[in-house]
DNA sequence: AGGGATGTAAACATCA
DNA sequence: TTGATGTTTACATCCC
């Protein structure tokens, strides 16, 4: 996976759209301060998305364009009338998670081939599909049992496939850092396991290396025609992907804003609460998450740091999901914090900085770890940072939904042609 | 060629 | 007891 670059902070300011659909969320889920699933539970996707019943209604085996379009169907769609409409709800199924809105304005059987499209095996990979699963939710925290549920409704691949995916999925889970468990709330007792979440830490891997999936091969393939096509082949990393590109049509806007969805939905300084903390609801509109640190010396700090760990691949596409850690079996098989119960359910915001990777590797499980802490609110500050990278990638992702929206940005034209430039270098 | 990422399978433990 | 969940290990494959 890749090196992630975190994303500009400044996504909450910036999209109101996204914050009026999160101001909605948390409407929905009328609680603030509170576990996710506890107070969201009845708002779980999976409780409203799988009522949609899309499930498995297959049909033949279009191998191409399955995710490009559900990310699109699904994520863009969504996107755009979410920033577009303000607070409207979602057209998305994904996104309609205000349960009882009867059938999805754009359902994915609105279309057979896209349908069938769906029968596919997804291209992207389970620390993906995962990430997306969570990032749906409403609560940004899901048990297993949804995970699969929202894979199998957005991937009915995998409802006809073999349960190993489960397994797999379990396996992410547990093996990739960007995961974290969160124990249900005492008052959710019932209901096995835990929830899971992303690590906002981490998230900005997830997210590059939801980037990293699409755009080589969308610049290689769905080059628009304001920039000169790429001298070299498709830098397709994989055959899958490239079958999976090969037979799209859609336009790299789409497929820069699928991503610019998912930057702008899942950014660092996005600041969604922390699902994992009881204290953090998802509460987009509060300024005061937003903490912006002056201190270039934090900043740098925490790009660096950030970008160390995320790019330990040198910034080429394939870092760990992981932290990168320089021992792949530290990496691997990390000892997980148990964020768990009531008070196991800690803030992210509590993980140090100075708390390196070893020493979290090597941490209890079980961290009643108040001694090795942070103020809260350190990891927004620290996210929330002027690091220009991230501020181009939002100016792109920006771009991407303005030019979604037939807006072409002067920034977008540029961005597009120095990328074909780079693309062309390479 | 080697390392890393990813996928898959399996064993095992825990818990409801 | 059973099934779901979670962890860990091992191995294969692909890509860089």
């Amino acid at each position: 996976m890749g090196p992630i670059i975190g994303m500009s902070p400044d996504k909450k300011a910036e999209t109101p759209g996204m914050q009026g659909e999160r101001v909605g969320l948390r409407g929905l889920c009328g609680g603030v301060g509170t576990l996710p699933e506890a107070e969201c539970g009845a708002a779980s996707p999976l409780a409203t998305s799988l009522d949609r019943g899309s499930v498995g209604s297959g049909g033949s085996e279009d191998e191409e364009l399955t995710n490009l379009n559900w990310l699109h169907e699904n994520l863009l769609q969504n996107f755009t009338l979410g920033g577009a409409g303000g607070a409207q709800p979602s057209a998305s199924p994904l996104f309609d998670i205000e349960g009882d809105t009867g059938a999805p304005q754009n359902p994915p059987s609105s279309s057979l081939s896209q349908r069938d499209s769906l029968k596919s095996k997804p291209p992207f990979s389970f620390s993906l599909l995962i990430y997306m699963a969570i990032e749906q939710s409403p609560s940004k925290s899901l048990p297993v049992k949804d995970i699969y549920g929202w894979i199998v409704q957005n991937f009915p691949y995998f409802s006809s496939a073999p349960t190993g995916w489960k397994n797999s999925v379990r396996h992410n889970l547990s093996l990739n850092k960007c995961f974290r468990k969160v124990e249900r709330s005492l008052g959710k007792l019932n209901g096995k396991g835990s929830l899971w979440c992303v690590d906002p830490e981490y998230r900005p891997n997830l997210i590059q290396a939801l980037k990293k999936q699409h755009f080589p091969a969308a610049h290689a393939f769905c080059t628009p025609p304001a920039s000169p096509p790429p001298a070299s082949p498709p830098p397709a990393s994989s055959p899958h992907r490239h079958l999976f590109l090969q037979g799209c049509s859609l336009k790299e806007s789409d497929i820069d804003a699928a991503t610019a969805m998912m930057l702008l939905n899942a950014a660092p300084g996005h600041h969604h609460a922390n699902p994992c903390d009881p204290e953090s609801p998802l509460d987009l509109s509060r300024p005061d998450l937003v903490l912006v640190s002056s201190d270039p010396n934090q900043d740098h700090n925490y790009s660096s740091m950030a970008l160390q760990c995320c790019s330990s691949r040198s910034s080429s596409s394939s870092s760990s999901l992981d932290d990168g850690g320089p021992s792949p079996g530290h990496a691997r098989h990390r000892p997980r914090t148990c964020r768990a119960g009531s008070e196991g359910f800690h803030s992210d915001e509590e993980d140090s900085d100075l708390w390196d990777r070893d020493e979290r590797r090597h941490a209890p499980r079980c961290c009643s770890s108040s001694s090795v802490k942070h103020p809260a609110g350190k990891r927004a500050r620290r996210e929330v940072t002027a690091n220009p990278e991230l501020d181009e990638e939002l100016k792109e992702a920006a771009g991407s939904l303005l030019h979604l929206a037939g807006i072409r940005t002067s920034i977008d034209l540029k961005k597009r042609s120095a990328k074909s430039k780079k693309l062309n270098r390479k």
